[in-house]
RNA sequence: GGGCCGUUAGCUCAGUCGGUAGAGCAGUUCGCUUUUAACGAAUUGGUCCUGCGUUCGAGUCGCAGACGGCCCA
């Protein structure tokens, strides 16, 4: 449990090991080359029948960590593990050159061995490579979890995320789907004609979201710089700049609590198109989900945790007020009225709540009342045009911009809108945040006069959204927690 | 920030009413040439998260703290 750096029994005897192993010169080769997978061999030869394999005489060589071993007199089974799986290796004394038979009966789980020979069936039917010969390729000197259960302690799996990933196959499977899910959306996107873009992690000026940033500092420009919150002003910059269909997939940071659905840094994939409203990206995403599930999951039609999600069908659509007002029973006109705004807050227990605007008091009942219950798939449009100072105002609702949020499973997948490209309205909206900021606002913006500019120079009609990528990973893996789909995710050091 | 729960051997876990710290796996030794979490025999291994307190005596009870998990804000 405690990080006890004082070499207890199993350590030192792995260690007389490996000093034996340098006393002889070969304690860490690097010149063992492997030409085949677990994996790849399973695929390969899953017909083939103990008689083939014989006829066939295929020769192969495997590397990994030994896993697990049987070990007998004068012959030994065991499984090594790598990249794809495991595979297991048959070790008689007789085939191996004089005394090293004895050698490898001290070899240790967890080692990373090599070993060549042919295939063949045991007679239960197990895919083994007869070894011919076998290498130490790197000798470990600590102990792997239990072999049957794996990893179990949470905070271990986390901290010391190698051990999780080599006892724990489901895990790895989780960072395996991660990786095809980045991948299919890049390919998606690039597809779709979209340029992957990088802009700045380190922001002079706040801005893009509603959160509070990390700060730190530039010593030789002595300067403060704020981690990103978000990279929205940069990416409409360079729409500006006539990138018209630009995407980022990047890290962002927050500074606020942990929890299952909360890190501290998260990654973000956020894009815009120009010539595009909200609606049209509404339709994008939905594509998107059709083509991201079938190409990672093998179908659009998926289970996860007890639910049927159906991505091949259109997204409910219903509107924030229409959502809290369905939620309480009552029309929704009686939403536009504030004393009743103030009154179902209260009841509601909504913090300051007197210094909030009515789109602001919405919204947060919005939060409060709704967002739990939005399993399938719904997009939720009209927000107050108070909370979405980055949004293009409606042409039927002054009060209200042209903005959607994509809940699924009870979580905020996704947020989008017509981006405010009007520099005036823009410049009136920071104002109000700069405001904001003045009477106590952790969260609000800063006015980005720099922005401001790029929009004078005339950003074309488009439209953004931002999709938060390890919330997706959760909902297409089923995990319970971004810590699980998350390498590292944020703790505090111990000691 | 608040509530609840957890922390015992390298790992996974027991530990009764407060009375000498236990198992399985791993390790070590022996046996075993087609095993499957191999098997059989023997055996080593402890800062019971930390500190303070109560007590003749604390893994166990109390207080404070650390780290983690879940829920709430």
């Amino acid at each position: 449990m405690t990080e006890n750096l004082s070499e207890n029994d199993l350590i030192l005897q792995r260690r007389a090991k490996l000093d034996a192993l340098r006393k002889k010169g070969i304690a860490y080769p690097n010149t063992f080359r492997r030409d085949s997978l677990s994996g790849d061999l399973r695929n390969q030869y899953k017909e083939a029948s103990k008689e083939e394999l014989e006829e066939k005489s295929i020769q192969v060589t495997v590397a990994g960590r030994i896993m697990l071993q049987r070990i007998m007199g004068k012959a030994s089974f065991i499984t090594i593990q790598d990249m794809e799986g495991q595979i297991q290796a048959y070790i008689r004394s007789n085939d191996l050159p004089e005394g090293q038979y004895e050698d490898f009966k001290t070899w240790d789980l967890g080692d990373i061995i090599g070993v060549s020979g042919q295939l063949f069936l045991t007679k239960t039917g197990e895919l083994t490579v007869h070894a011919d010969s076998i290498e130490m390729l790197t000798k470990s000197l600590r102990p792997l979890p239990e072999k049957h259960s794996g990893l179990v302690d949470t905070e271990q799996r986390y901290r010391k995320r190698y051990l999780d990933l080599i006892t724990n196959p489901d895990s790895l499977d989780i960072f395996k789907k991660r990786s095809q899910i980045v991948s299919s959306i890049r390919d998606f996107f690039i597809k779709n004609n979209y340029l992957e873009v990088e802009t700045p992690m380190m922001h002079s000026v706040l801005g893009g979201a509603a959160a509070k940033p990390f700060t730190t500092h530039h010593n030789a420009l002595d300067m403060d710089l704020y981690l990103r919150i978000a990279p929205e002003l940069y990416l409409k910059r360079l729409v500006v700049g006539g990138l018209e269909k630009v995407f980022e997939i990047n890290r962002n940071f927050r500074n606020e609590g942990l929890s299952t659905k909360h890190n501290p840094e998260f990654t973000m994939l956020e894009y815009y198109s120009a010539y595009a409203d909200f609606n049209d990206q509404m339709a994008f995403i939905e594509d998107l989900f059709k083509a991201l599930t079938e190409q990672v999951l093998g179908s659009s039609k998926i289970d996860q945790n007890g639910v049927s999600y159906d991505f091949s069908q259109p997204f409910k659509k219903i509107s924030l007020k229409d959502a809290v007002s369905e939620k309480l029973s009552v029309d929704s006109s009686s939403l536009e009225e504030r004393n009743f705004l103030l009154e179902i807050g209260k009841k509601y227990k909504l913090d300051n709540l007197d210094n909030l605007s009515d789109g602001k008091i919405l919204f947060e009942l919005f939060e409060e009342l709704v967002e739990d219950d939005l399993i399938q798939p719904t997009f939720i449009t009209g927000y107050p045009k108070d909370v979405s100072p980055l949004s293009r105002s409606s042409d039927v609702n002054i009060l209200e911009v042209d903005r959607f949020e994509l809940f699924i499973g009870g979580k905020e997948i996704a947020n989008g809108f017509s981006e405010l490209n009007d520099p005036d309205d823009q410049a009136e909206r920071f104002r109000m945040q700069v405001d904001q900021k003045t009477a106590g606002d952790e969260e609000a913006m800063e006015y980005d006069s720099d922005y401001i500019e790029a929009l004078e120079y005339g950003l074309p009609p488009c439209a953004g959204v931002g999709i938060g990528i390890d919330r997706l990973v959760m909902l297409l893996t089923g995990a319970q927690s971004i810590r699980d789909v998350l390498l590292f995710p944020q703790m505090k050091p111990k000691n």
